[in-house]
DNA sequence: CAAAAAAGATACAGATCTGTATCTATAAGG
DNA sequence: CCTTATAGATACAGATCTGTATCTTTTTTG
């Protein structure tokens, strides 16, 4: 394994650790033997755990949203049923074995003492998501797409919440029956 | 100070700090610094953080409904308004300076590798916040009270959510502003 | 006032935490 | 092949964690 594979190996590993426990119930020593890699090697990649920390949160961002906008053009191509369509993907997220909630909103609870680089991370992939609703509201020929984009994030939200505590990821299909009624799509060819 | 008291004192200065920092961040030598006792009187008013984490749940479950039971009843009259008022006591809570979102979604985030009380308290809260959401939606009258709900419900977690992340009070008039649109309460009375 | 319960103060055990230091082994690249 | 960078193994420092033990002082209650 090269040096930018051992790298993403132990962000992949101690993302997935973090999602599973939380950041300050996992240590290093787990994510080191999780990763199959010595303590030495975390240190050389990563200065601190708040670094690594971090790094887990943009690799996350950036799967994240990729990961959504290649659903949403595989999926539809009217840009009114393309934001419906953002609503199953977070519903098969909620159907991964893998989900414990949104990462990003965890991070910034336990990371709310300080003035970190955590908290900043969960902030900059809420306001990206939202740009990328407002993109989608504003090709759909909504009025107010900045309004339209903070309510899409608003269901995607609850949604998430909803199926984190309740495990329920019929809340996926609650937030969509909810957009279809309060979004005006109906001159942009969505269903 | 009597035993009773000071175990109620003991609750919300761990109530407080498991808020403010996070629950596996804030340690017991903490929460007795700040709440100015003994850790001997901790241990012998609870057997462990973790009982003292869900009695801290508990309380605050008591405190949330019936603070917005009673918000709601002083403020509106009409069923259907009350279901809208539900959101003015959101709005309220997250302009409080000890906002620090939803306790319950944190624990399950910190507590979801144990079968532990704390998850458990965290499930019983949200059952019993949408039960009164279901009692509010029968009284207005609406067709299917109980998908109504569940829509109030996702609505409130999606505004607790984008309040906490990216610290917008106003999350709470969006939720409100969908509720209004996407409910039928037209015959209940409500505007 | 006297008996009993509770609280305070303090030290401690044993585990775990982040981060560093040291030294050996391995792998990569010119 | 040989130099150099990287990784592994291991021990450690110093702090912090939960929970207990011991003993004195205060408060409550009969």
């Amino acid at each position: 394994m090269k040096r930018a594979e051992k790298r993403r190996h132990l962000i992949e590993t101690a993302a997935r650790l973090f999602n599973e426990r939380g950041y300050h119930a996992v240590g290093v020593d787990q994510i080191i033997a999780e990763a199959g890699v010595a303590k030495t090697t975390l240190y050389r990649h990563f200065s601190t755990k708040e670094a690594l920390t971090a790094e887990a949160l943009k690799l996350q961002d950036e799967d994240f949203r990729d990961g959504m906008r290649a659903f949403v053009e595989a999926r539809a191509s009217a840009a009114g049923a393309r934001i419906l369509a953002t609503f199953d993907y977070i519903k098969a997220w909620f159907e991964d074995a893998e989900f414990h909630g949104c990462p990003f909103v965890s991070a910034t609870h336990e990371h709310a003492a300080l003035a970190d680089s955590v908290s900043a991370e969960a902030l900059l992939h809420k306001r990206l998501v939202i740009a990328y609703f407002e993109e989608l509201a504003h090709a759909a020929g909504l009025s107010d797409p900045k309004a339209a984009a903070r309510e899409i994030n608003l269901l995607h939200e609850g949604a998430v919440a909803v199926a984190h505590v309740l495990g329920v990821s019929e809340a996926a299909e609650d937030a969509k029956s909810i957009a279809r009624r309060v979004l005006d799509l109906s001159d942009a060819g969505a269903g």
